[in-house]
DNA sequence: TCCCCGACAATAGTGATATCAATACGTGCG
DNA sequence: CGCACGTATTGATATCACTATTGTCGGGGA
């Protein structure tokens, strides 16, 4: 989207080289950076350098301190749900822990997100997830996985702006990330899973028919299905699933 | 907590002033200010304000651009699991509705945190859990609600770190802002429920023998009985429960 | 006459630099 | 062992030049 904006400023170019750094654990926690060491690293100067370490701080990923410096802080202290921080961790390293986390966060929130979308969603609203599900059950069956994918995302964002709650909308960016890191590393069928698909329409037609229970059941049947899939092909402390070649995975349905 | 170092810095007290106001909507979403009308407003220098846009900005409340000056975002683009912004709306007149959502997201997050904790905890932490629980019993019994707070908020900010999962661990303070504006508000009884608390030994028992299942319904119990409790005073659209006497309410237990 | 488009100028953020103040860490002395 | 002082480093200010954006104005075409 918007990488032009992103990178619009120095003080965002330099953030775009130390953040991802320091997310993709390059640097120790405690090690401490000086304002004078980042100027001239980056060759900016000390305004520059000193927003870029505000904005960390604000993430939480440094502390700065007079006299000692600019320290980078504890993994665990880090604002996990900064939507920046998330992207940088998926660029990196990282990615295949964060990948598996994102996607534990989602199937606890999409079900319970999918029953509120019923109970509370304005009519008018409703329709629009049959259309989105009709389109799916298209453009699946015509082999165009991109557009699938725009679309699956677009299904699993109205559900979570429908629920009414701001908190799960504002995973919905979290959860376009996870569909478009399952399809980027081939977790995706040539095909969507008919299944699948017909899950997609169980929780859109139970969300417009007002019925919470039966779109949370589907609903978690859709994520449970990608979360066991994904735990079957990665054991606790195995090797990242996300970087293995997609036949030794087994591919799931649409998400 | 660290109220001193939150207020170390000018860009810090900047930040306190005009977070707050922006989140509570007193600045329609459109609204503009300039660097220089914040230099005056508030008496600090250029460097200073900038520092405190940069920060907004990456919270992304405010777009700042050349020729157009610092714009108030629409609150849909905040970054609401941004843990200053929910302290800010948990602060202003948004408190009742930032609540109730994220003691929905509470409720979405930790019957599968509990499930996980059960699979994943480390042997030998598990069983502090107990420990926690019997000191809840204990300091329930005798009516000392500060403690039995805090107890409460141990106990289920184990359960998140014991999940295994830094996207559950990361609402760990969340849930204890929560837990925190329900004491406040006198949505706890005297005396903690018997039933809550029979449901915290279950869950703790659960995830003590590895029974990922039983951990999850229990927590389930205990989350579900809290929000339904909150909708059953609050029909949407109704009025604030938390600015309602506890009497009105009907108190509910430990959570 | 009206509308569209390009150029220009006003405006506010962006970046750099110099300088001083405040602070905290470490050392050494009492 | 504790306190004071030196000093390194951030915190804050002032001021400059640069740049991007937008609104406007004028010209030309429909």
């Amino acid at each position: 989207m918007s990488v032009d904006t992103a990178h619009r400023t120095l003080h965002n170019r330099v953030l775009a080289a130390l953040g991802p750094a320091i997310a993709a654990g390059e640097y120790r926690p405690g090690h401490v950076f000086t304002l004078e060491r980042l100027e001239r690293d980056f060759g900016v100067s000390r305004t520059v350098a000193r927003e870029a370490v505000r904005v960390l701080e604000s993430m939480r990923l440094v502390v700065s301190r007079p006299r000692t410096g600019v320290r980078v802080t504890p993994a665990e202290d880090w604002s996990v749900y900064d939507p920046q921080l998330i992207r940088w961790r998926l660029a990196g390293p990282g990615r295949g822990a964060q990948l598996r986390s994102l996607t534990e966060l989602r199937a606890a929130v999409e079900p319970p997100a999918a029953a509120a979308a019923a109970r509370r969603a304005a009519p008018e609203h409703r329709a629009r997830l049959m259309e989105l599900n009709r389109s799916m059950a298209a453009t699946g069956a015509a082999g165009d996985l991109d557009a699938f994918l725009r679309l699956d995302v677009e299904f699993h964002r109205l559900i979570l702006e429908l629920s009414g709650n701001e908190m799960f909308r504002g995973l919905a960016g979290v959860v376009a990330e996870v569909l478009a890191g399952r399809t980027e590393y081939d977790l995706m069928p040539q095909h969507p899973r008919p299944e699948a698909l017909r899950l997609h329409a169980h929780v859109a037609s139970a969300v417009c028919d007002g019925l919470p229970d039966v779109a949370q059941a589907a609903m978690r049947a859709i994520v449970d299905e990608v979360v066991t899939a994904l735990e079957h092909v990665d054991p606790p402390g195995g090797t990242d699933p996300w970087h293995l070649p997609a036949t030794a995975l087994g591919t799931t349905g649409p998400g």
